[in-house]
RNA sequence: GGGCUCGUAGUGAAGUGGUUAUCACGCCUCCCUGUCACGGAGGAGAUCGCCGGUUCAAUCCCGGUCGAGCCCGCCA
């Protein structure tokens, strides 16, 4: 027996071809039944006449799995033009219990019933359209890739088990490791940063841990985290590279999945070659005199500011995404560098897509005086603690100014395809109440 | 950490201080030869999250508890 694949089907017309995959649909006319098989490649439709072959499917759930055996037929009202007939039907592994949740029509993702759609995750993804969510944000996994490899970027992997916590900022899970304390990796940011001096360009795509009490659309426990890092570059190069990252991953994905991308109805976004940027008291002053709140002196971007800037963007700039420069460096990191000629300011620059904070970049501090200046009096840090000994070890042996940033994954997937929640965006979720499946 | 909201068949929803808790999808039986969210007839399936209180009577009102969701803070 050789196997052909769902989509293959109609090259092998007029010859019989053995197809192998889980029963999708089963719909009984009678005298005539259809069903839908499923394999890797998507749906076949299967037209069976004979009622011994019809019988062997009562009680078969969907999700039972089956070789069907049978003519190739080009068919212009079926779906995919070809189906097979005159076939015999292989029950492989009978399923006989009805699937909790529905694989063949379109779940649920109100956010009340996100609950349900994880606690059968196991089964809800078989479900077609879920499954499009997760061929798209592979798609865009390798667009991304695709691009840091074009701009001769090294791919790099970093530890995720750490001595201890010392990049400050989000909270960190603690663990036991053989009787020391260890914590999970929030950020590669030494690493990469460290890597810089290596391979000048770095990038990695990996699972990042934060402990942070937040129930919210657009915060897990664990995430993954879309790191660059770039040697020689100013903050326009960085905003030039991230123009170019997010319309390549977005025209990448409108070229591959046209079809699944219709399922959730959702729209390319407009996006200029060149994404607009807005500085922090631009947006402070556009969001005041529009909304009436007033948010001037802000140090950071209310979330319903962030959707408005968008909003207006969108409208004012012909852009689905906006740099937001200029922040205060008052708020800084200890390794972010401030303008030059501007102290007050952050060499710092967030991208906002679709309402949301995707990615947050900055230059770095590569003085070795200045930065170990600012780890001392922005973070009360010891430059001889393991923590930052090995970050300033390298930043000491010859650092280029540099710069990078860091993009969620799941909140890009979530927003090119129109989904209200990251959540939504991965496969097995991890939140501060789930830890499961 | 703070605030707000919600728990009713497998799933999604409606509803009421009082006789047998309603609908859709799914499931089961039967009918149906071009379905593709097939259609038609019938059927099974719910200790109304849990504990306590008020009441002649609670799924409904009150309190607690457990679970979930959203917003804020913070962040990607």
């Amino acid at each position: 027996m050789t196997r052909t694949l769902a989509s293959q089907a109609l090259s092998h017309k007029g010859k019989k071809i053995t197809v192998v995959g889980w029963l999708h649909k089963k719909r009984l006319l009678g005298g005539l039944t259809f069903i839908n098989v499923r394999d890797r490649s998507g749906l076949i439709q299967v037209v069976i006449k004979d009622n011994v072959e019809v019988e062997k499917l009562r009680g078969m759930q969907i999700g039972t799995v089956l070789t069907v055996e049978g003519l190739v037929k080009e068919e212009q009202r079926a779906p995919g033009g070809a189906e097979l007939h005159d076939v015999k039907v292989i029950v492989i592994v009978p399923v006989e219990d009805q699937p909790p949740i529905e694989i063949d029509k379109p779940l649920d993702h109100k956010a009340e019933n996100l609950d349900t759609l994880f606690e059968y995750r196991p089964i809800g993804l078989r479900n077609m359209q879920e499954t499009a969510i997760f061929k798209i944000r592979g798609t865009i996994t390798r667009a991304l890739r695709d691009y840091f490899y074009q701009n001769e970027f090294t791919e790099v992997h970093t530890p995720k088990l750490l001595a201890a916590a010392t990049e400050g900022g989000a909270e960190v899970f603690k663990l036991n490791y053989f009787g020391k304390e260890a914590t999970l990796a929030q950020s590669p940011q030494f690493y990469k940063q460290i890597l810089v001096g290596v391979f000048e360009r770095v990038f990695e795509i990996a699972p990042v841990y934060r402990a942070e009490p937040s129930a919210t659309t657009r915060h897990m426990t664990e995430y993954i985290s879309i790191d660059g890092e770039m040697g020689f570059i100013n903050i326009d190069d960085l905003k030039e590279f991230l123009s170019g990252l997010l319309n390549h991953v977005v025209d990448e994905v409108w070229k591959v999945h046209a079809d699944d991308l219709k399922k959730w109805n959702t729209i390319k976004p407009t996006l200029p070659k060149d994404i607009p940027s807005l500085s922090m008291e631009e947006i402070h002053d556009l969001y005041t005199k529009a909304t009436g709140a007033n948010t001037v002196g802000e140090k950071d971007l209310r979330p319903d500011e962030e959707k408005w800037i968008c909003e207006y963007a969108a409208k004012n700039l012909k852009s689905e995404a906006v740099f937001v420069t200029d922040w205060p460096a008052i708020d800084m990191k200890f390794y972010h560098k401030a303008q030059d000629g501007k102290p007050e300011l952050a060499d710092r620059v967030d991208l906002l897509f679709r309402g949301l904070e995707i990615t947050t970049g900055s230059m770095r501090e590569n003085n070795h005086t200045i930065l170990v200046k600012q780890l001392k009096e922005m973070a009360g840090g010891n430059p001889e603690d393991p923590g930052f000994k090995y970050f300033l070890m390298a930043m000491q042996a010859g650092m280029p100014a540099h710069g990078g940033f860091g993009m969620g994954l799941e909140r890009l997937t979530e927003k090119i395809i129109g989904l209200n929640n990251v959540k939504e965006a991965t496969l097995f979720p991890r939140d501060i109440n789930r830890l499961y499946p």
